[in-house]
DNA sequence: AACTAACCGAGACGGTACGTCTCGTCTTCGC
DNA sequence: GCGAAGACGAGACGTACCGTCTCGGTTAGTT
């Protein structure tokens, strides 16, 4: 049984124990740099620097500014994507939609959201856990509004659901992005009230 | 005689004229290397060498990186984006989606806008000539579809345009930039027919 | 008298005693990095690792990688200077620097020692145990021999033992850091003859 | 006729010739760090911080840190080595010593001649130049002054001189180095009195 | 037998400096 | 003016060690 048990035990721990504080203060400078110069504006030494950390503890975890960027993004997107209920999907998406622009044109995180939609175009690795762990968890959220959508029968059923997705977020990172136009809330209206035809066909 | 030419001349036009040939030559690396190695992996180093012209040559003509590339973008925006007319507005926005789905995934140039719309969020000059030279130009080739449409009485009239126009667009831009799903046939045929649904109302 | 002396101290020797083996292992590893790559070349994390002992090991015994290297030399070479009898001065003199001549030029100690000298510029305390350990025994051996060609009368009594001293081993360092001329037996001999006249007057 | 014109003719210089101001900074820069920190305090990053130049310019004109020194020392110095002219041997080394010792204990040359004689023993090329232009220069002096000697008679003829230079300028090395004992003027004295009894036989 | 103190190895920590690289700029040459 | 060449200031790269700190574990007394 002590064998069993020795044999399930981990290999006892040798050396000095990670820093998580270190941990958390490079992946905020990270977040930091990333949403103020952009990823290719991001160099180890700033955030080594903005850290307060040894540049070799930064290399001892990731071997690669794409690692510590994919990093500093779980991170981001750890972040509760909370889901509104207001008991109508048009509300429900009008919400969805005004934090996302708010978060977005508001706040840091959008310059950093930006500035990882950069990264993904230099970096598949990137561009993969961007989309696994941030886009399609914005993603999973309009499916939610959808399905309780279908179940209180305020919208029909048999969507494409993927497409109609597209049809939101798509419009939102166009403006952001190009520019040409802002991510208001009378956007938000206008857009949600579009989608809400198809919606109810 | 010589002396005559040179007195008509206002501006006395000394020392050697300006290469037409290395203007060109480096415009084109630019766009070449915007479309390999994207704006933040554009240096001037590297398109000095790929047009087998002097750095200094560059420098003198152009003051930034940022002006080199909108140069660039010029020329390669110049390009006529010619307006399909099938007679219906699905055929014409069908045709439409399918060419720039196109460009955008089977040719350099689709690098290149890729490469372009990264530059914008360092540069709000850029962002600006990107979207009057460019984002504008295929703006106004869907507008003029809906005209078309309209006259011939195949659409509604009353349209909110740019939003529309959002719909169709924004799509594609975050499929191209987000990589979720592809920029298909199949999608232009979907996209196109919700799209139509709204301008029918 | 030894054993007086511990009853005084009653050193309580509470905890884990020193390590014989890790000490032992410290200083041969730190010969043996000497040896290959010299004193600049010899880094205490070198050490370490050749030892297999942890770096707080080492700072806990040895204040500087100067005080190891001394304490790493003097295990060694065991380092009894034997001062030659040969019966005549000339002959004491000849014998005396040949082996300084050998051990300095054919083996890892000559680099070590250089290195030492420079680690005594900076750290009067080093400085003191070198002069004390190394210069210090090697001056004593010229003493002795000197005393008994005193005794002998073969040289004469009013030296200024220290200045002779200098005179012989000055030279020895000169060459061994200059390099201008080699360290050899004809070295020995002309130095002797010389060192002789002053002796005899 | 031509290749030997052309094998005469030196190569046309091409691209931007050296700065002779970042030059002298460095050397400049150099001197002062080597003033205020020492030999081994001394770091190219800090010289081209000081001197306000970047490091490759350093890296590509000076191979180590050994070889910046010394182009700084002989810039500094200017070293000229003043041969004394008395009029007896006797005074002559009497003075050659005193300036020496002054030079090497209290001066910031003193140091960093030590800290040269560390790098001699990495790297034969500037073992090379430390001999050619420091030791060489100063074995010369001691020369003229033998040459001087033998002419007014006031020394034998039939010298070893390079034995005698070394029974000369070893002993200084020696105490400078070890530190058993002062350079000062005492020393001087009683060393050139000892070096007289062998130069008169 | 339990407790305590000092050791041990391992290895992470914040730093400094290394020598290399590439950037955009500057400065010269010869055509 | 142009191409080419190459030095310049700047500053990031990734590595090597520094000397310190902090773990789990050992090895002796002392209680």
């Amino acid at each position: 049984m002590t064998l069993l048990t020795k044999s399930h035990v981990k290999l006892p721990q040798r050396g000095r124990p990670r820093s998580e504080e270190s941990r958390q203060s490079i992946l905020l400078g990270t977040a930091a740099i990333l949403a103020e110069r952009g990823y290719e504006g991001l160099s180890i030494e700033a955030v080594a620097t903005k850290a307060e950390v040894g540049k070799q503890t930064i290399y001892r975890w990731w071997h690669s500014k794409a690692d510590l960027v994919i990093d500093a993004l779980s991170e981001l997107a750890a972040q509760q994507v909370d889901i509104p209920d207001t008991g109508s999907v048009t509300g429900d998406l009008r919400e969805l939609l005004k934090n996302a622009f708010f978060v977005l044109t508001a706040t840091p995180s959008g310059n950093a959201v930006i500035g990882l939609l950069v990264a993904t175009q230099r970096d598949t690795r990137i561009s993969k856990v961007f989309r696994e762990r941030f886009v399609e968890k914005r993603r999973g959220a309009v499916r939610e509004i959808f399905q309780r959508g279908i179940q209180r029968e305020q919208i029909r059923a048999n969507l494409d659901t993927d497409l109609i997705i597209d049809l939101i977020y798509g419009p939102m990172w166009y403006r952001l992005l190009v520019g040409h136009a802002p991510l208001d809330e009378v956007f938000a209206d206008t857009l949600v009230e579009q989608i809400m035809v198809l919606l109810k066909e």
